[in-house]
DNA sequence: ATCTATTTATAACA
DNA sequence: TTGTTATAAATAGAT
């Protein structure tokens, strides 16, 4: 692709060299992060320049890839046990993003969306769910409402209490005020 | 490049992603050898397809190459770099689990179970939630029934007009009854 | 897998 | 290195 047609070998031109180099080593990246991320795909990709500079892509962990890789090949270079290790967690991760994938889509389908894949026995199940589900909600939300009221009551009790108990405290002090001032006052008396 | 422009994201379509990712790894394949041929570079590419296929392209040993870019990224001790990659692992692990619990939970609410923990403004949203998902089941499901009617009414209408042509082929049977015999007993005559 | 209309990548040039 | 442009290559969608 070009002005003109390439032939496949080594560039003599030291410049040229260079330059396409430069160039295709980004196109060559770009595409590999392309195909990453279009097909879902892992892809760990090393260049070294003729000069020695080292350029690099992956999408996930390249030393992840790598042992992904060599641990398929059976070339280990990690020893056996680490090995094992990163492949059990490996497989951890992959199952536990698959469960993420399978909650999120039912939790979808729970909201009524993505329904288009869904045949009819399993929407009749869904439907039997949500009525289930639902009629629990309902009943906590009762439940939740009617403690409030309750709660509500008894604070309004305990003011009409507290409302009581000042009455009678004010009464109290009434009756001291008809009883009690005439010692003070012969106290006052007494000071003057 | 091709019939349609394609944004980066994963390709959704099952079969088309598989389609293009058979196509890209080619294409990127091709270009890494390219590459090296031309720029006399030092190349080492690794593809894991999403169902865990592994592809891989390298023009010198593929092990050397990694090696040499581990010795480079100064993490020239395996040591330190699985510690590194463990580590990065646990973590991924850990959101993982964090997530797979809030789904959990989620789906667990939503089904009218372990409702105790929800607080009364949460449980209005989620009633609400539960409304219109219920809702939308309902309608995909009623669309499903009436695409299956529709479906049997074709069904009734091609055995109608199977049981139409049945008659038509017996009534003409029966006029051939009634018209041919007499030429085979001519036949017969001519025999003998 | 094969075919093309298009989109992309890039060789040559500036 | 960076940008432009004519052209080669790659490939998306269809078959």
């Amino acid at each position: 692709m070009g002005r003109g047609k390439v032939e496949l070998k080594r560039i003599e031109n030291n410049l040229n060299r260079q330059v396409t180099f430069s160039k295709r080593r980004n196109g060559l990246l770009k595409k590999a992060f392309e195909l990453s991320v279009l097909c879902d795909a892992e892809v760990a990709l090393i260049v070294f320049s003729p000069s020695g500079k080292a350029y690099q892509f992956s999408n996930n962990d390249i030393d992840m890839t790598i042992s992904r890789y060599r641990s398929l090949g059976g070339l280990p270079d990690l020893n056996d046990q680490d090995t094992r290790g990163i492949e059990c967690w490996r497989i951890e991760v992959e199952n536990l993003k698959k469960l993420a994938v399978s909650s999120e889509a039912r939790i979808k389908h729970m909201c009524g969306d993505d329904l288009a894949s869904v045949g009819m026995r399993e929407i009749k199940q869904l439907e039997r769910q949500m009525r289930t589900g639902l009629q629990r909600i309902r009943a906590q939300k009762r439940r939740l409402v009617t403690d409030h009221i309750k709660m509500l009551k008894k604070k309004d009790e305990n003011s009409y209490l507290q409302r009581r108990m000042q009455e009678a405290c004010k009464a109290m002090e009434a009756k001291n005020l008809e009883t009690i001032p005439h010692a003070p006052s012969a106290g006052r008396f007494n000071l003057n």
